[in-house]
DNA sequence: TTGAAAGCGCTAACAG
DNA sequence: CTGTTAGCGCTTTCAA
């Protein structure tokens, strides 16, 4: 059996509570007694136990975090930095997959509570906010990362989506194309993107074709069909902004099928930088979301929170970075 | 505050243990009486404390899961799987991302235990069997996915590496390849891919040059290099078997610097066949591991190890498929 | 500086 | 069929 708090009080010659205080460096112990209950703890390979514990109102240590897909390059990456940091501050992570169902959604977060989780990360696109809002009312502490909801003033790290997607546009501008599509999803984030797309244009003084604006179906796998509609326009466009890689990387896949070259005949952009946007050829130019500060920043947004029941709300908004590879090109003269 | 059993038991009139009963559906309980604490259970928002129950010896319906990293695509996969089928079995899972270390190892270990999480499953390439044979001495449940250690006879899924590296190796040899390199990791499944290289090279009666075996050390980000000695060499080898894809991607970029074409100078096969291969161009040629049935075939022993303390052991070794893309090619003759 | 004892929410005999 | 009660391992007053 696994030794108790009762077993290291008796070996030590003392009473529980003295074990617990010295456990929990609290109340005043002589370093006599501390030292030899740490002795007995050592010897017995005493453990503490987090349920037990967790039962008399202290926290678990642990994390739940929701999340669209694991198997996806971007959230794996942020998941990871999650978890690396909630590790250096002494919690786990347990993560769940949502495919932003809202049904999943909401078993996971019944599941997690009834396990006393300390609290939630959520990445995943929660749609339903009456989920968030049970949340909140309850007082169980959520911190968002990858979007946010203003309207529920949530704790939050996102990216600028809309300075994203308004530097890819121009970048696009400067490089002289006019046409230029874009592949969305249909997300908060990507809505961001795409206005940050409309207003460049308005500021180059150009009006936007809704045509050319494909919003995809984030279920059915249909993405390289939306990039052949692209294609079998009479006018092509010269140029795709795609609200993620994986969407970038279906165009990418398309265009190649068709035998249109990158970046000579077609510039395609990307969004998230992922660890794709580099192996592929030409290689992505694409908008990089400082993944591993988020991941970090979430962490420790959502354990102030659990630590402190008021700490301060905050709503941290990073920049995005577009880091321009071999994908996009200058438009020809003659075109 | 969230209701307890007590606040269930005092508005359906009945005792604790009845309330208990009828969440646990044991006993025997009227008709009439499960009604009616469903029905206040329901009224009241009740969600048993897990922590409670836990403490009472009952299991906390978590899982651990060891793994290396996160945020590598073939891992993300792995780890995906494994989440839904748990998931789908009603246990949560707590991800924990090693890099291979084994003092990483060590300290999850330990605070996954204290939270008397139900079992452990180790993607993680756990080197020091001693912390695995204290778990089994501690009767905790573990099952390894993506590796086995026969000494230990612990339970555990593996794709046939052996195989792998086997059917790689002919299929290159079919194409008239004699100087085959090959790029492992320093891993028990590199090693047995490796093996199965040999093996290969054995029975089609050539002789294995040790110097086109090159061993990627782990840690350092020096892939690029590694496969850099091999196109710097006086007499190139016309293909590389990498023992994984991201090492295989490496030695695409490597290749592709020096202007060396894939697959006409140069074949390259991946393995694990991870969402890379499908988007380098060209496709890589890539040894797909069934990743979905193993997290799934991993989780089913598992809880049922949990769930009955003597299930029978199992090993199980699933098959490797050599998908073949563009990636590998004829050798010419001339050559 | 230490210890006795109550209680966290639930389970599992056991008794009725 | 239902209720009483003794824990599970730990924290936390409150006394000593």
């Amino acid at each position: 059996m696994k030794p108790t708090i009762y077993d290291v009080a008796r070996e030590a010659g003392v009473s529980i509570a003295t074990v617990s205080k010295v456990i929990n460096k609290a109340g005043r112990i002589s370093d006599k007694t501390r030292q030899r209950v740490y002795k007995i703890m050592d010897d017995l390979n005493y453990q503490p136990s987090v349920v037990a514990s967790a039962l008399t109102g202290k926290r678990t240590n642990t994390l739940g975090l929701l999340i669209p897909d694991l198997a996806n390059p971007f959230f794996a990456e942020i998941a990871r930095s999650i978890e690396d940091r909630a590790q250096e501050l002494g919690y786990s992570v347990v993560m769940c997959s949502t495919d932003n169902n809202t049904n999943k959604e909401r078993k996971y977060i019944t599941l997690l509570r009834q396990k006393s989780i300390d609290g939630f990360i959520m990445a995943s696109g929660v749609q339903e906010e009456k989920i968030l809002k049970e949340l909140i009312e309850e007082k169980v502490p959520i911190a968002l990362v990858s979007q946010e909801i203003p309207s529920l003033g949530i704790d939050s790290v996102t990216v600028d989506d809309f300075l994203g997607g308004y530097e890819v546009t121009q970048h696009l501008l400067k490089l002289g194309h006019k046409q230029i599509a874009v592949l969305a999803q249909d997300e908060r984030s990507s809505r961001e993107r795409v206005r940050g797309y409309r207003q460049a244009l308005t500021d180059s003084e150009l009006t936007v074709d809704e045509s050319l604006i494909l919003v995809a179906d984030s279920i059915t796998k249909n993405n390289d069909v939306r990039a052949g509609q692209l294609f079998d326009r009479e006018e092509r466009p010269t140029a795709i902004f795609a609200c993620n890689d994986v969407l970038a990387i279906s165009a990418l896949q398309a265009a190649r099928e068709r035998g249109i070259t990158i970046p000579n005949e077609l510039s395609l952009v990307g969004f998230d930088n992922t660890i794709m946007a580099r192996i592929v050829d030409p290689p992505l130019t694409s908008v990089a979301q400082p993944i591993h500060d988020m991941g970090r920043r979430v962490v420790d947004i959502l354990v102030s929170k659990v630590e402190d029941g008021n700490a301060m709300k905050q709503r941290i908004v990073l920049m995005p970075e577009l880091i321009i590879r071999g994908s996009t090109y200058q438009l020809n003269e003659e075109e």
